[in-house]
DNA sequence: CGGGCGAGCGCC
DNA sequence: AAAGGGCGCTCGCCCG
């Protein structure tokens, strides 16, 4: 074993990968190490499934040897931040100094869509990498070993380490290898599309070693008796607030539940109610194509007789208890004592667009009736259980998504949130903490109180406090710089207000100012029109369109193409922005952002090529091609692409750019902060927020630090501004 | 029963 | 005639 880890030891680069009990880096076991170099391979077992229980091998020493070596050695993992976590968790050793390079950001550095995961990737470029092996096949052949082994293989419930050892060593060995031939062949196109220093210098791999992986591994620290208080009171709330809906709803009939089971599961002798009384009486028919029961009259005639044949042919009725009974069982089984399950988009549509009759105002994607918070609004006036509704709805869904979830996941009191560099297109983190409900002044009291509730439970440790610093602004100060518009730059340069001055000057609206302190300050005197404003300022450069447009402010089309026409004459440079911009999408299908990162569109080329701008213009595709049914639907399709990548296109050089701004100031902040040896470290980031934790005496040295490397870490023709806010928690740091 | 997906809603 | 962009989580429902 020691020579054939030395065999592997004379490569300077090394690929890595662990075998492990589970996906929970402070919970999880490793059970074995992989490693290869470009000439040999290796997997040292740690412990291995004994029948009843995992056993320590004889190779820990071996295992620790070769650990040891690799801190100096230039790693190449596939998802680093699992594998050195539990590494470091579970075996005490930290490899991350080591760490060279991460596949799945390399892989996102040069294609930013999916797939990411190893074995997809490796199929996908299977000539390239010289890949031969079925993933398929070879997930088969675990799944048949950890069953064979008496273990369990679902998603949620993957024994791997139940697997026969040998399985997992030739697994594990060649995904070592083929990390190592995904990192060779995307390193060549790294040099290729001039993006090293992008990679290994200026973003992605600094953001990850010094900031996205130190943050996961500090975790947040949760106010446990605060979340359990709040989800005591929630429950009881929201048992009282469905009791007044159930309630409402039954004043609309005196008997709904025989109107509702007459209406949607009528007693008849086909369709859905002759296959439940099929089942009930277990009558024996062929089975249909479509996996359901025949009834046609011949299969049922020739049945032996009982009430269930007799019922099909027509020749008797049920009797009313089993009628129910098998309606209820259509129905599925409810909740609780209430028949109704009003957490059931499916049941409340047939009360209030079948029951009551509404008409549906919009549809969804898949054309289904549309039953939203807006819908519900916009009805509420006429029924007493919609308004009580409304707030069970925004009541339930904290509950289940920001009171029991962080319960659930708290591990010792902590939250370790998810910060992914390889999720978004843009470069901003994936992260399942980002969507904090944030403190609201208005509203309806009871919704008002769980919702400001929700950022309280993130609290800073003892004698600790957090920093918290937002951009100003960051999209629009970001969108002015990009623009290149001077007009635009100037509103944050001189100090006005963004949305009030594109309206002052678009809508060429007169006796009013874009200052905020002045007295006719349009956000004060007007404030519905610096509203409206809101709704175009970004969406017209993103690419929004008369038609949405109009309705979105609910004004006439010809007046919102006239406010497009407008915003574009009052901003020019803006206008060759968005010009320069979409030829270069359809010319050689995609941007960069000011500091290289890409998007890449290459169907737009190709669309373009073919179809020339004409694709783009709608009305003219309805003229020419409407008669033709399939044509026309593929047509649009293609208008529909081609325009989707030139607003990704536009979008993504603001949002990008805005989130190397975040990524390389947060760089630089836990640099600086490690350099001067101030115990603080940025627990989150989100968007255009850096929340950073440190000791109470520090507060002011981090809030300088924070601060100027968040205003500075780039130059732009619009200065950003940042200022720091201090607190004990999420919510009152802001 | 587990996995996938649509709908809805939270964030920037 | 007609889609501003980027995400993640939960639920109910459907299907294999």
């Amino acid at each position: 074993m020691r020579q054939k880890i030395d065999e592997i030891l004379k490569s300077d680069i090394i690929a890595l990968d662990t075998e492990t009990t589970g996906l929970n880096v402070r919970k999880d076991k490793v059970i074995g190490v992989g490693v290869a170099s470009d000439a040999h391979s290796l997997y040292i077992p740690l412990l291995v499934w004994e029948g009843t229980e995992l056993q320590p091998t004889q190779y820990l020493e071996d295992a620790n040897y070769l650990l040891q070596q690799l801190k100096n050695k230039k790693l190449v993992l596939h998802n680093a931040a699992y594998d050195l976590r539990i590494i470091k968790h579970d075996l005490g050793i930290d490899l991350l100094s080591a760490l060279h390079c991460d596949t799945i950001l390399l892989k996102h550095t040069l294609e930013e869509t999916p797939p990411f995961s190893l074995k997809d990737i490796a199929v996908k470029n299977a000539k390239a990498l010289g890949y031969d092996r079925d993933p398929t096949e070879e997930s088969k052949e675990l799944k048949a070993s950890i069953e064979a082994n008496g273990g369990k293989s679902t998603k949620d419930c993957y024994e791997l380490y139940k697997a026969d050892v040998n399985v997992i060593a030739r697994y594990c060995e060649q995904d070592c290898k083929l990390t190592l031939a995904v990192y060779n062949y995307y390193s060549k196109k790294l040099i290729d599309e001039g993006l090293v220093d992008f990679y290994y210098k200026d973003e992605v791999l600094p953001l990850y070693k010094f900031v996205s992986i130190p943050m996961m591994e500090r975790g947040i620290k949760l106010d446990m008796p605060k979340i359990n208080r709040a989800k005591e009171e929630i429950s009881f709330d929201l048992i009282r607030l469905e009791k007044e809906v159930q309630d409402g709803i039954k004043t609309y009939s005196s008997d709904f539940k025989a109107w509702f089971f007459e209406n949607e599961y009528p007693v008849k002798t086909n369709g859905n109610f002759a296959q439940a009384v099929a089942n009930y009486y277990e009558l024996e028919l062929p089975v249909t194509k479509t996996g359901k029961l025949s009834v046609a009259r011949g299969a049922v005639e020739s049945l032996p007789e009982s009430d269930g044949k007799s019922f099909l042919l027509g020749h008797m009725q049920l009797p009313a208890d089993i009628i129910e009974e098998l309606q209820m069982k259509m129905h599925g089984e409810t909740v609780g004592e209430y028949f109704i399950n009003i957490n059931s988009k499916d049941h409340l549509k047939r009360i209030i667009f079948s029951f009551l009759g509404e008409k549906p105002e919009r549809h969804t994607e898949k054309g289904a009736y549309q039953l939203d918070d807006s819908y519900l609004q916009s009805i509420s006036h006429k029924y007493s259980f919609i308004p009580p509704l409304l707030v069970y709805n925004k009541l339930n869904k904290i509950k289940a998504t920001y009171i029991e979830r962080f319960l659930k996941e708290s591990e010792n009191g902590i939250f370790y949130p998810q910060f992914n560099q390889h999720r978004t297109i843009s470069g901003r983190f994936g992260s399942d903490i980002q969507q904090l409900p944030r403190n609201k002044d208005s509203g309806d009291e009871l919704v008002l109180k769980y919702t400001n509730i929700i950022r309280s439970f993130f609290i800073a440790r003892p004698y600790h406090l957090f920093v918290d610093s937002d951009y100003e602004s960051l999209e629009p100060h970001i969108f002015a710089s990009v623009s290149g518009d001077k007009g635009l730059q100037d509103i944050f340069n001189n100090n006005m207000d963004f949305y009030s001055t594109i309206a002052i000057m678009t809508e060429k609206l007169t006796n009013v100012s874009a200052d905020k302190s002045s007295d006719n300050y349009l956000g004060k005197v007007d404030k519905e029109a610096r509203q409206r404003a809101k709704a175009y300022c970004l969406g017209i450069p993103y690419g929004m369109e008369s038609f949405k447009l109009s309705k979105d402010l609910d004004i006439d089309q010809r007046e919102a193409q006239s406010l497009i026409d407008q915003y574009m004459k009052a901003f020019p440079q803006l206008k060759q922005w968005m010009d320069r911009t979409d030829l270069a999408v359809k010319s050689v299908g995609y941007v960069t952002s000011l500091v290289g990162r890409k998007r890449r569109m290459p169907e737009a080329v190709s669309i373009f090529n073919k179809h020339g701008d004409s694709i783009l213009d709608s009305l003219q595709l309805w003229k020419d091609y409407h008669e033709q049914g399939a044509l026309y639907e593929d047509m649009k399709e293609k208008r529909w692409k081609l325009k989707n990548c030139i607003n990704n296109g536009r979008n993504f050089q603001i949002q990008s750019l805005a989130a190397s701004v975040v990524n390389r100031s947060s760089i630089a902040i836990n640099l600086e902060l490690a350099a001067k040896n101030i115990k603080a470290f940025i627990v989150c980031s989100v968007h255009d927020q850096t929340i950073v934790e440190c000791r109470v005496e520090d507060k002011e040295a981090v809030a300088e630090i924070v601060q100027r490397n968040m205003e500075n870490i780039i130059k732009l023709p619009v200065k950003l501004k940042a200022p720091p806010s201090f607190g004990k928690n999420f919510a009152d740091s802001h």
